[in-house]
DNA sequence: AACATGATCTTGACACTGTCAAGATTTGGA
DNA sequence: TCCAAATCTTGACAGTGTCAAGATCATGTT
């Protein structure tokens, strides 16, 4: 790792950590395309040799967002390897977590702060990849009667939108009032996989 | 309605309008104080006379889009007086419509482009009444039995957040692929609610 | 080994943004 | 009538994304 070469070596994985860095300390507002250069030590033009544009770097970034999502997705999976229900509420509760420890990465990747994802194939390919990760647990599921046997894709959109939802909405500020004094977040998440599962002896 | 006055006359309302037609139009990234106070045939300083910031601007705009949020899901919810499961399901619509049919307010409203909304009261108390609405609806589904008899803030955090969750994700694109071919988005509402209520008659 | 070519980075400029400061105009009440 | 407050304008500033042009470096071909 030289230390004062004019090319810099390995400036655009340099540029979407610093860019990441800054998401986390100062948020959406804070992050700008000259302060992630001026992070990573260049000038406030040399992001433009390695993303067309702003978008391009948000891009990169909920790219790399997703991967860690995908992983931690993963691992919570992973826990329990022969127990569904406990996979669907662990990988839940995994999703949950991942958008409270990293809420402007979160935002940016579901938000609305990247237009035109379709453009950005490394983006659509991980985000495919975590979808199925959840189809997979509710196909699991389906195979232990926890859940309905509907076609997986469309219960695996109606278990991720509450999800989503719930967190988003949290997120938000929209559901402290009357109802997160009494309850905290995984008990509502809890509760509202509940409700979406069968009855069973678990 | 006077033409060319020094003074505007209604010029808070002008703006807030004028914000509402360019975000229609041109989205949030085109959403500028100084487009707004243009189109509102100001000077693009004049809305500092009734805005503190752009962010008070932001918040009116939301309480605006709330309001019409809580009418719309009032008429919907009137047009089935007798029939709660009914009111849930075209309530549920009336919110994916109105999600589709003013996506940038939306956004606006929901996506965290606006920070600190407790400063702002009216927004509070709007999105208080709009969230009651949804209680007050969860409980005449619960006294029909379509609903577990759970404590209905949670209930209502639940299926709020389940719709919510879908709408948001068909907004940005992640559910298009594998699901939307064959189901679209109404289908997908109305299966999401059928997995929280309860097995009925009707 | 010299060199040309392309990749990478810098400097400079532009229009646009939100916001502050200071001044002009109008309105309403004393 | 006249003053004070509300409203609106003009001017300025730093920060933004992006374009254009030039400087520096790395690499492969001769």
């Amino acid at each position: 790792m030289p230390s004062k070469k004019y090319h810099h070596g390995d400036l655009k994985n340099a540029l979407i950590k610093a860019g990441v860095e800054i998401l986390s300390k100062e948020g959406i507002d804070g992050l700008s395309l000259r302060k992630v250069a001026q992070r990573a030590g260049v000038s406030h033009n040399a992001p433009y040799s390695h993303f067309p544009d702003k978008q391009s770097l948000i891009a990169a970034i909920s790219t790399e967002g997703f991967k860690q999502l995908y992983d931690e997705l993963g691992l919570a999976i992973a826990a329990f390897p022969r127990d569904p229900k406990r996979q669907l509420q662990e990988g839940a509760w995994a999703y949950v977590q991942f958008a409270m420890n990293n809420t402007d990465t979160f935002k940016i990747m579901f938000s609305g702060v990247l237009k035109k994802e379709k453009e950005y194939p490394a983006f659509v390919e991980i985000s495919h990849k975590t979808f199925e990760r959840v189809v997979d647990v509710v196909k699991a599921c389906q195979n232990a009667g926890v859940l309905s046997s509907t076609r997986p894709e469309i219960l695996a959109v109606a278990v991720w939108g509450q999800i989503h939802g719930i967190i988003s909405l949290r997120l938000e500020g929209q559901i402290s009032h009357t109802v997160l004094d009494d309850f905290d977040i995984r008990e509502i998440v809890l509760f509202a996989l509940n409700q979406v599962m069968l009855a069973s002896p678990g």
